[in-house]
DNA sequence: CGGCAGATTGATTGGGGTCAAGGGCTGTGG
DNA sequence: CCACAGCCCTTGACCCCAATCAATCTGCCG
């Protein structure tokens, strides 16, 4: 049942039996679920506690006041939200479900309580932190500096890794949720453009893209149009570039 | 010597008498300065030291192998660096210095002297990472969604924000040592399409900008303009808005 | 079988990039 | 005190990537 998460989390730090239990624990305690295209989270709203995502894709957005909308993160499963929750007095940004979602809610003191008894937990969770903020560092180069078609082959190679990390690839096939209007609320396109955008990936040989399922194609050649190096995510181990 | 690290510091935690003494002692420790336009770490080193701005601008950034050049974030007197740099293997980026930067070296040792000793600083230094991952996520929205006049309006406020919140206007001027060019490399423009927005929003009436100085002549409408909403700095009390 | 969300296509426009040439300020050295 | 160098800033002409507007098509579901 937390498997992706046991695998995400153990990407950033030695995990022990005991660390694990304690995962499976508290993620069994408080699951939710809930259908997909459906805000989880709230811009604004008071910060209640923090989400585990076991299953599905979700993404964080911040929504302009004329309907525009920016999508800043996907959240795949094992990714934990943010934690910074408990500190701010109010959330900046939503949080909303892709596909059918099932995730873990962490209360404050569940989170004081995985710190409190292991070390190893509270560090994998803080270097997520650490990790997210440099996916972030990483789209800003990529909205300010990449044109669509480099823009789209990175964000793709980002999350096929991210995927792949947990386990949730074969090598070169993933389930793909996002619409097109998804991917261009990530990258700063127009939907249009990127269905174009996405036609010429498919008829350089790139990837196939049909029916939610991704075929990367040629891995090698995608990453070298994104520029991706794997670096930036931190995961531990899997820098098979 | 630290009045603006103390204002900024002050701005996300109530400090004690002994936590300003504290913040005091730390930075009188390890301080250096460097010219203007040198880089002060760079992407790919060990991470050595957090970096604590004390006077001068700097820029974080990150430079792509065909020379594109993106900044992610100023960092202006009182703003700390990044403390993951104690988490990582390697830095993702590098930091550079704008103008003469003076600047003092944390260590580890020290910033754990600190967390020990004063969980008001520590708590603070913790609010300070999670404003700097809120401004990462607003300048994605920024150069993904706005256009040049809205984006370099935005920018101009939020940094015009930050120096007032540790009193460096009187209001509506500030010191203002970016080229175009910097401009350009942080909103993912060009430096020609900078000048030509920039001159439109003197030719509105919205500011000047000349030798290095920068006056807002109408914060209200180049809030309104840019879409500014102060809140994502999660800065305590300073919501005039 | 209608209805709807998402993907696709075409025609046209426009924001911003590119290239190239001046102009102005400031510091430095003669 | 002047001259020159260098770094910015500014301007003009032209081009192109991506936005916009508007259908049409497809697959899926009730």
């Amino acid at each position: 049942m937390t498997e992706a998460l046991q695998l995400h989390l153990g990407a950033f730090a030695r995990l022990t039996g005991d660390d694990r239990a304690l995962i499976d624990k508290i993620a069994a305690k408080n699951v939710r679920e809930i259908g997909p295209r459906r805000d989880i989270v709230r811009e604004g709203e008071k910060p209640r506690a923090m989400v585990l995502i076991l299953d599905g894709w979700a993404a964080t957005y911040k929504q302009m006041r004329d309907g525009r909308r920016q999508i800043t993160s996907f959240l795949v499963p094992g990714d934990p939200g943010d934690a910074n929750v408990f500190v701010l007095a109010r959330l900046d940004h939503s949080v909303a479900s892709i596909t059918q979602v099932r995730y873990a809610e962490l209360s404050q003191a569940d989170f004081d309580a995985i710190t409190a008894e292991s070390p190893g937990v509270a560090r994998a969770l803080w270097a997520h932190e650490l990790s997210t903020a440099s996916i972030h560092r990483e789209w800003v180069i990529n909205i300010g500096q990449r044109n669509a078609y480099e823009r789209i082959a990175h964000l793709i190679c980002e999350l096929f890794q991210k995927l792949d990390s947990v386990g949730l690839t074969d090598g070169r096939r993933c389930d793909w949720p996002l619409t097109q209007a998804d991917i261009a609320d990530a990258t700063g396109l127009t939907p249009v453009h990127v269905n174009r955008t996405l036609q010429q990936l498919r008829r350089d040989g790139l990837l196939a893209l049909a029916a939610r399922k991704l075929t990367v194609l040629d891995l090698a050649r995608l990453r070298s149009v994104g520029g991706f190096n794997p670096d930036y995510l931190h995961l531990a181990g899997k820098s098979d570039r």
